[in-house]
DNA sequence: CGGTGTGAAAACCTTCACAGCG
DNA sequence: CGCTGTGAAGGTTTTCACACCG
């Protein structure tokens, strides 16, 4: 998941619980698809399946919402698009800037899932300047030296980083300085923000190692003991030795030393 | 922030909560930098802001997997580095093919994060007949009509699906079929898969969509007045409520029962 | 001392199950 | 009757705070 997360002050009334906002998009575009097949009204069981997740608890989300369904029949989908889309603040029309226009910067550029949901890519920025002029997905790339002025213009106040990680706390503090609240980070590096920003990270590779988790637990069931040439070891008792001093002759697992794991 | 389906089987010895499993690889990351720099030694204290997360969390994370800690005087960083590898199954090479090579797949090709933790890129697949061939980020694109063999020759057990949403379900249908267990999903789409599948995904616009929300809230914060973000409403009119009638009936939404109009 | 490891409390989230309304 | 809306129960995650050890 990526979560990211500012420290919210314990606020009032007006509650909605983060884990029912995140789910909220995923409703959105169950019932936007719905919606485009024409389909009336759908019960918390149906759209619940189209979304994924069970029906206590859209119901339940819902309920955050307020109420509206009718009972005996359902929800109304067009109804429910509108109040969704308000709730999450998509009826309104979010300028949003991408730093670092590298593969996946081009990508998020040319996604269409933005521009369908209130988003509009105000500018394209990029520290190269072999980029300068060039267009990607349509619009021209500037230079991050007009960084401040084009968030000024457009009003900017969610930015995307899609830069390498070293530079991607700089780029973070010249949108924040310039007026951005809201971050969205690709970059694998923790950003330290002020208070009152919000930043949301996606790290691709954080993703894949948590379904390796689980398939290598998938794999270890299957075989009762393991097979592999990393041996499950211990597992019953903490044992381990935990001070492993001396930099370079920790004695690991059955691999002799140093894990496989370098980066480059 | 999705999680497959495969729920615990409870029986299973060895539970390290999945809200853990989430972070080890933060840890993870936050450990090889300083192992890069070759510091030896870190406290909670300070992995924890590394990491972005608090110390008493990452505590209670560690001893999950055991007593890897020194009193008084911290984690040894290479011990550290190598027990959470191990623990997530890092220590192994897991294959890894890619599924839809437009900017995304591209981008994920490309992504260096995955090679520097144990995953190899064996494949990248596209219907296109024209990529064929093609390298990308050095690597041959193979045609979609030989993904069953690609999957069986290379032992491949995890796959990427960066496809349009159209596609999104055959594509895992195949890959489940030829013996995938572990899907990333990229398309916006709701994948179903048999038991024993685990899925997870990511759609860059529910990040941007979350963001939103907090961002609309602070507008309507500093404007003084409560009354949600909505303040005004009021908006024309039509939208198809579902029944909003009758006195003291159903109100409950922020905005009365008078709907807005709906966007676009 | 300084910092880990961990029970216990608190907060949060999900699921159950059913009252009640259309 | 069918389905929503929701208290209450159950589960998970986070936070607290302190015993304990190097």
């Amino acid at each position: 998941m990526a979560t990211g997360r500012t420290h919210r002050p314990a606020t009032r009334s007006r509650g909605i619980p983060e884990a029912t906002v995140a789910r909220l998009p995923l409703y959105l575009r169950a019932l936007t698809a719905l919606s485009e097949r024409s389909v009336p009204t759908v019960s918390s069981e149906e759209l619940a399946a189209a979304a994924g997740v069970n029906s206590a608890k859209l119901r339940k989300d819902f309920s955050y919402l307020g109420s509206y369904g009718t009972r005996g029949v359902g929800y109304d989908v067009e109804y429910l698009v509108y109040q969704i889309s308000r709730e999450l603040g998509l009826t309104q029309d979010w300028p949003v800037v991408i730093v670092g226009i590298g593969n996946l910067g081009a990508a998020l550029a040319g996604y269409g899932g933005f521009a369908s949901r209130g988003f509009r890519v105000a500018a394209l920025i990029d520290a190269d300047p072999a980029m300068t002029g060039k267009p990607v997905a349509g619009i021209p790339v500037q230079h991050s030296d007009d960084l401040e002025k084009i968030i000024n213009e457009d009003g900017v106040s969610i930015g995307v980083i899609a830069t390498p990680a070293g530079v991607a706390q700089q780029v973070c503090d010249r949108l924040v300085a310039a007026g951005v609240t809201s971050i969205l980070n690709f970059a694998p590096t923790v950003l330290s923000v002020p208070d009152g920003v919000d930043v949301r990270k996606v790290d691709l590779s954080i993703e894949l190692q948590i379904l390796a988790f689980h398939e290598q637990r998938k794999a270890g069931e299957e075989a009762g003991a393991e097979s592999g040439p990393d041996s499950g070891t211990d597992t019953g008792a903490p044992a381990a030795p935990p001070a492993a001093r001396t930099a370079g002759g920790s004695r690991k697992g059955p691999d002799g030393d140093v894990p496989a794991v370098m980066p480059a």
